[in-house]
DNA sequence: CATTGTGTGTTCGCTACCGTACAAACCTGG
DNA sequence: CCAGGTTTGTACGGTAGCGAACACACAATG
């Protein structure tokens, strides 16, 4: 009985659940919301490496032996999500090979995302970078309306605000997003995967490649 | 006994272990020399997001659940390696737990440089990334003169090789490198470490941390 | 309603790196 | 020792994104 050991919690916008070189006490099977991966640099200045959703865990690496965080895990949403001791699942997973399975092959998915993103920030144009990481978000939450300022996403992309504003004005402009004071609107969705490179559906293929065909984790 | 499955097989400058898409036959923990982690574009362009070394195994990914290779692995220098079919390692990690903890914690090195590639492309200069480049190259290889041309560490990077050697001329220039057609020496290996980004020390750190103190990998 | 804070659009000059190109230096094989 | 391929240095104009700054729009608060 795998569900004694979850606690159904509530996670909040900013929140930092795990910090840079922290010891691992929990993760968070995610259920709705979205939650960024970052890696943070000497001088404070994050970028993301991943973003994390339904499909996956916050702080998975405790399960290929990582005691401390490496990268900082923050919250972009409200949302909720199963929390469990870390402690816990390391012990549960011994004997549950599918959860196990489960976790590693996202653990796989989430390396792949990493990866694109060293392709992807090597060699497209911020608008196409802008595009894939809004459809990324907008998998997640699965709402039209985001709350995220540009200034959150120009972080996120390593990229100053202004360039964001540059880029989502194009888009604007083109009818696929609306923009207002912290609100970002999906307006055209297939616009929108038109104008994103093709990291985008690099990873969602990936993803599907992983985990497509079976039923999500039935946790019980 | 693993040994019984393991072959020593050299490895070739320029030899491709796993392309993109291929299932992966075998996995190659490394003895000599060093191997690209490699992310393709669909338009060709290959960019680096990590080096594998003796440290390292090549093909790690069938541990985590993967059936086809998602990054490139190819051979930046001539080497030897223990080569070991994937479904071999698959089976025997199931009663061999030190050797899957060993692997599983490869795997959480790996996505270490991954991250940190994601943050120092995007935020330090060409000079201090290839600085690190360099380190990375020289604590694989162990040897001072290295046979690696501009142009293969300007894909590496993802710049223009005319970049690459501006920034390898001011190094040169500084007294750190010596080139010489083909082949690179590390003259000052301090003065290289000093022109280096945090981005090398962050991950050799982090070796530590993970691999440090124990005893490397005796296979019997 | 006015005030204050937050978010967005846009500007300035600047720099790192781009794509392309070409000549010089260097190694190798005949 | 010469010819041909390889590797490196350097040049050109072009551009995407930089850091800093400012005005304006909107939202929340008293």
């Amino acid at each position: 009985m795998i569900s004694r050991q979850l606690t159904l919690v509530t996670i909040d916008m900013g929140q930092t659940l795990h910090a840079h070189g922290d010891v691992i006490e929990h993760v968070y099977f995610v259920e709705t919301g979205f939650i960024s991966a970052l890696n943070v640099l000497s001088d404070g200045r994050p970028i993301e490496i991943a973003l994390i959703g339904s499909e996956g865990v916050a702080g998975f690496s405790v399960v290929l032996g990582g005691k401390t965080a490496y990268a900082e895990t923050m919250c972009q949403t409200e949302g909720r999500a199963y929390r469990m001791a870390a402690a816990d699942l390391t012990e549960v997973i011994v004997n549950a090979p599918v959860l196990r399975d489960l976790v590693l092959r996202y653990a796989l998915l989430f390396q792949v995302q990493v990866s694109q993103s060293v392709a992807c920030n090597a060699h497209h144009a911020l608008e196409q970078r802008l595009a894939r990481w809004l459809l990324a978000a907008h998998d997640r939450s699965r709402v039209a309306q985001l709350s995220l300022t540009q200034d959150l996403i120009a972080v996120m992309l390593g990229v100053r605000r202004a360039t964001v504003s540059i880029a989502a004005s194009t888009l604007q402009r083109a009818g696929v997003i609306r923009y207002q004071h912290g609100k970002v609107t999906i307006a055209d969705r297939v616009g929108l995967e038109n104008a994103a490179c093709e990291c985008y559906e690099a990873v969602s293929g990936e993803y599907r490649r992983l985990f497509g065909e079976e039923p999500a984790l039935a946790i019980d």
